[in-house]
DNA sequence: GAAAAAGTTGCAGCTTTTTGCATGAATAAG
DNA sequence: CTTATTCATGCAAAAAGCTGCAACTTTTTC
């Protein structure tokens, strides 16, 4: 295993972890605790991770601790976005919307993959701006206050000029009957073009949004190729969907 | 458990309840109360609680805002925004570009202000978001990892179709000579197309940015209505830009 | 393509840090 | 004033870190 590999993959269990231990690393990689703390002190001095005493710690959690914790249910959405970066793949093209799951996918996202995004969202763009080797494409428009988006006709036909391989749409609510849909009109206009300019739609949603259904409509369910919840694919609560045709992971 | 996630939960415990007492943390996080002791004395010692007898309170009770600690010369950069802000009127068009002394800006604006911004750089956009009555709109691109702001075709293209009354520039070099210059050829591309479209131009800069030039041109110091830095108006260091007629502040 | 240089890795020996415990002093509470 | 905590200190064991070194691989140079 070379080292830059190596070094990759004390990356990758960081931002996924928060932290990782020498001896733990020691032992997944089959090197010894020397080799790891250089990489870690290596990985320090090119102000990627924090050196603590017996392992190191993420940057991007240590620099914004305050709002990363209060993150509602972040573990599940760790679990779901680590499912998401599954279906990336090499140079590929990807609208990502906001919310909290998505800027959670772009945290994770594994150091070596180069592909595009193009996401309305600022929190998002700010998170994959930290990722080295990923274009990042703003959406630009009015921002709205409240989704922390840009909106408007501007984002829209901007979306238009492009195609994408795959849309990652964070959903608020999802029904097998209703489709997804949404409480914000000007957030469901984003969506409704993201999801027209997409080869692949994949909807992140925690179990707790199955089954519910908002005012507005985003699209039906049998536009969704593929649904991820925290939960296992074979739960129980995932069947409805599974009977639409829809893919769970 | 490392010491420093440890320490981390600590705080995060005193954020939440004001208070912590070393038996309790000695429970829950199943260390002695030695361990939980010396660590309370290292936080006050970082000044980040304050030790009591059994236990400690949250500092943050009376002093709040850690982020801010992080900002290069902020006080400068707040006396320079805070000088900023009253050129700002009711119902303007501003360009704002990036930087912290921006970013300084948006976080003071008066609540009152309804303005429209426009701005191509991301922290300075979402701490435009927090403000009750202005509208914000994100010019989208490219994102420059480096500079944290959206770069390319697309940025100028949209600012052609706009005219605003107002361009606040964060400035890295000025001189009464050579103008305003930079070092990244895509910011510089930006800000000349944001200067080339609004009726008065303001640069901000810490006065150790002044009489420093750098490679690529931005424009020339005649364009240059207002100079903005944290030194009174009459120092003598601003000289030769008053001579050049631009207006000190 | 061989020799030299540079880089990488594991190990032994030693230093530093961390942690829990024992002891006695300091402090708060009744 | 008495009593029960809480605190500071020193100490020892364990863990982690650092350094130099030798073995090995990769890259560069001639």
């Amino acid at each position: 295993m070379l080292k830059s590999e190596r070094q990759e993959h004390i990356l990758r269990e960081i931002n996924i972890h928060n932290k990782v231990l020498c001896s733990d690393l020691s032992i997944k990689l089959g090197v010894s605790e020397d080799t790891i703390r250089r990489d870690l002190n290596e990985l320090a001095e090119q102000d990627k991770v924090i050196k603590v005493h017996g392992g190191a710690l993420s940057k991007s959690y240590h620099t914004s601790t305050y709002r990363q914790a209060e993150v509602y249910s972040l573990q599940e959405k760790t679990i779901i976005a680590g499912k998401a970066v599954t279906l990336l793949q090499e140079g590929m093209l990807v609208f990502v919307s906001g919310g909290t799951t998505n800027r959670e996918l772009a945290r994770i996202l594994p150091p070596g993959l180069s592909a595009t995004f193009f996401t309305p969202s600022l929190s998002t763009a700010i998170q994959l701006m930290e990722h080295p080797s990923s274009e990042v494409v703003l959406l630009g428009g009015r921002v709205s206050r409240n989704a922390g988006i840009s909106v408007g006709g501007e984002v829209v036909s901007r979306l238009s000029e492009v195609r994408a391989d795959l849309c990652i749409l964070g959903t608020n609510s999802i029904d097998a009957e209703e489709g997804i849909t949404d409480s914000d009109w000007e957030v469901v206009q984003v969506k409704k073009a993201m999801i027209g300019r997409a080869d692949k739609i994949v909807a992140l949603a925690l179990s707790e949004k199955l089954d519910s259904v908002q005012r507005m409509k985003v699209c039906d369910i049998g536009q969704v190729d593929c649904l991820i919840t925290e939960l296992p694919p074979k739960d129980k609560r995932l069947l409805p969907y599974k009977k639409k045709g829809v893919e769970v992971i």
